[in-house]
DNA sequence: GTCTATAGTTCGATAGAC
DNA sequence: GTCTATCGAACTATAGAC
């Protein structure tokens, strides 16, 4: 059965084309010659060129939150009666994203720019795609930072995980951004020392809102900037 | 002359247009259409599309950069001999473009939707254009930041600046995702609350970077972790 | 399943009247 | 400056042979 092993060089073709150029700057054309197949060949496996994009997607997401989940669910169950620390939550969260980026071996490097660009476009198909993959795991996120953090609100647990969330992204396209920044003194590549600069940062961020609550930025507006 | 206002109109209606469709995804026809004029006189003011998406970007990025460093100039001023408190330093790098995505009256909020789709793009242009606007101003706060909190690296700086741009992105995009996942608790729209909420987490993980040094990484990654 | 060939649109850009 | 009209190229998608 020659047509799975078709597929799967489609997918990671489009994957790709549609991570360099995005989903209007991709062609078909572009495709089928980076996959080795014609044309036509496309639409034969998946229809049209936008289904093509949502299972360019479904094929990964799937499995970056099945790990995150699992994690998840791993560490409270470990801490039991007691909850983890906010550092391993927060560490489920980012750490299979930042590695599918940096895996040399596996063609995730590509997904891993496609969903940072996807994930802060504004057009419908971006924002629709984006909230069907990965609403479900914010929710249960959310509510890991509520269990986690003494005394943050709800609403500040959704600005946090949307701030981590945000701190991550770009890490995830590996732009090379931080390093030019620096002449250097950032590695990009390095797994390990962004895993640990991205977490410090954001377990402080929700520790400071989880201390202070909504009353005080309301009622002292100019004090509290 | 009527040049000019033509010129401005088209400039709004390609702004709007890019920032629902992206560079590929808008075409000429609609921009033309959104501005009320032909087709071909957007050729004869801007040359091609490349031109004009530029143009776009340029009318904008000057304008929020040069109120950015004004605040910024302007607070270590008053702070001498002294250095200004490191909230108003974030203020200074975020509120501008946070005001600029909610101000109701002017048409920034979609420049804010297009410089956040553009901001993680991956695609060269992209990129190309995000660092001509953007890298300059960078390398300022970057400096700010390295005057106002005592200890921090070079690199946890560069680290540190890119978070808070990784959070304030989405921001500006005003996607409603805080509003949708927390059912309506948080509010995308009010300036003032997020603007605080943003300050305070960033400024709390800019600390966190500042009190912890990169030797303690790498001697202690299980711990850190 | 995989190919070639092409239909049918739509695109960016230009020529030329006014 | 602004318009109409259109060129040539590129696009997605399909039809049909093998």
């Amino acid at each position: 059965m020659a047509g799975e092993a078709t597929r799967a060089a489609i997918l990671d073709a489009a994957e790709r084309v549609f991570a360099d150029r995005g989903f209007d700057g991709a062609t078909m054309r572009s495709i089928a010659e980076a996959a080795g197949v014609n044309q036509g060949l496309i639409h034969y496996h998946f229809d049209s060129k936008e289904r093509l994009y949502g299972e360019v997607f479904a094929r990964r997401a799937g499995d970056i939150n099945d790990r995150r989940i699992e994690r998840l669910q791993w560490l409270f169950a470990e801490a039991q009666p007691g909850v983890p620390p906010l550092e391993k939550v927060i560490e489920a969260l980012l750490r299979p994203t930042i590695e599918l980026g940096r895996d040399p071996a596996r063609g995730g490097r590509h997904y891993a720019k496609l969903l940072a660009t996807a994930a802060n476009a504004t057009d419908l198909r971006s924002i629709r795609l984006i909230r069907r993959q990965y609403d479900g795991i914010a929710a249960q996120f959310i509510d890991a930072i509520r269990r986690v953090v003494p005394g943050i609100s709800r609403a500040d647990a959704v600005w946090g995980y949307l701030s981590a969330i945000g701190i991550a992204i770009p890490l995830m396209a590996r732009t090379g951004r931080a390093a030019e920044l620096s002449d250097g003194a950032c590695d990009d590549e390095d797994v390990t020392s962004v895993l640990e600069r991205t977490i410090l940062f954001t377990c402080a961020g929700l520790r400071a809102l989880g201390r202070t609550t909504d009353r005080d930025f309301r009622t002292h507006p100019q004090e509290a900037i």
